[in-house]
DNA sequence: GCCAACCTACCGGGCGGTCGGTAGACTACT
DNA sequence: AGTAGTCTACCGACCGCCCGGTAGGTTGGC
């Protein structure tokens, strides 16, 4: 029954896929439990199942669950590379530059956010020298988007704001996308990377009039 | 040896304290070791060796690892409660309402974040009961920011940003302070507070002059 | 003598990972 | 055409370890 049913996935599977992309479908089916369950919840036997395998014949194809891990943070910052960061360095203009990142970087969290959001939630799971690795790519994309703030405070158009916590603080808002956004919600993505965008940019740019509306009680 | 280290450890801790409150004390350092290894990779024994007594003698406080993840979840999200949300509830006008509840809640994570970081990432390691009960107070709160976004809508000091899509971000944005801010840092956790609750309060406000840099490539 | 506050020793179970296979496709040689 | 060998893609069984949790003490202060 299950060998037999096995069998015919498999068949389906070989004949809609190439023949070696069965490596890609289980890094793909791993991240979308480690993004479900987190890294530590999950076994290597719920992966396995998943793709339709045992323990022991999933690690044919792997060499263990941390480099597993190591793997899908990679492949997540390279797709960081590739569609945001060098898009982004393309463009000259700062405000247009910040907009690039902003929007690209959400799309691709309203695409598929389980690689992206495995990249910064399981850094603990890893081996010290590939965490290393990890954080130094994501500290240097941080520092990509505080020198484009700073690039946009000597144009005038930010005044006040520290490039660093504004860098980080954007980048909060656009990962915390998502925790909330659902595929089959009332907002598509494109509105959800619009809005986000938006909110971003009027975040960083200095308005002309901008008064607190004051907070008598915020003293202690 | 290692009992006579115990047993000064007892001796300076119960000098120190009070009675009872080593109930505390273990909720304490739980939320810490949570907090910076994660509720799964975390063990009894851990927690245990932490506040200096074995597995079998934490359980005479505790009546398992899962209540006690509840206990400081729900231990957080009454500070939220007292903290942000009944302080805010009391001030009518929605620009000072929405900067007090920024400022507040950053505040608290700038002072210690343990507890509330839990809050957002260990849910999964809930009971299902349990886990409701949480996300039901949570969404409570975001809820609450929003009616504060929809009450400056009205007032025309909002113009085009969904109070929902705004209420998500600007709790990333807050929450996000916990990953990236260090007692030791540049920046102390006032100067955090205050730059983060600027940013906040731009980022909904609208600007009357406001314009996109335009991005040409920024179609497909 | 009693009770709060612990301890040592243990349990069943699930974990990541390995070992020794083997079915079957595919060649290689006769 | 037959058959021996080889390699890919798996599987069942197992290993040692550590986990959360418990049973049954022991001890020291009242």
């Amino acid at each position: 029954m299950t060998a037999l049913d096995n069998a015919a996935l498999r068949a389906v599977a070989t004949a809609a896929n190439g023949e070696q992309d069965r490596r890609a479908e289980i890094y793909r089916s791993a991240a979308r439990i480690f993004h479900r369950k987190g890294y530590h919840a999950t076994s290597i036997n719920d992966i396995a199942a998943a793709v339709g395998l045992t323990k022991a014949g999933l690690y044919y194809y792997i060499k263990g669950k941390q480099d597993l891990l190591f793997a899908i943070m990679g492949f997540a910052m390279d797709q960081l590379d590739e569609q945001v960061i060098e898009p982004a360095r393309r463009v000259q203009d700062p405000q247009a530059r910040l907009e690039t990142i902003v929007a690209r970087h959400a799309r691709l969290i309203t695409q598929d956010s389980s690689a992206l959001t495995i990249l910064v939630n399981e850094l603990e799971g890893l081996l010290p020298d590939d965490r290393a690795d990890i954080i130094g790519r994501q500290r240097d994309y941080v520092d990509f988007i505080a020198d484009t703030l700073a690039a946009l405070r000597d144009e005038g158009k930010v005044v006040g704001l520290d490039p660093t916590v504004g860098a980080f603080s954007l980048v909060g808002m656009i990962l915390w996308i998502s925790r909330w956004y659902r595929t089959d919600g009332r907002l598509d993505g494109d509105e959800v990377v619009a809005a986000v965008t938006r909110m971003a940019i009027s975040a960083v740019l200095s308005r002309g009039d901008y008064t607190s509306a004051g907070n008598p009680e915020e003293t202690g």
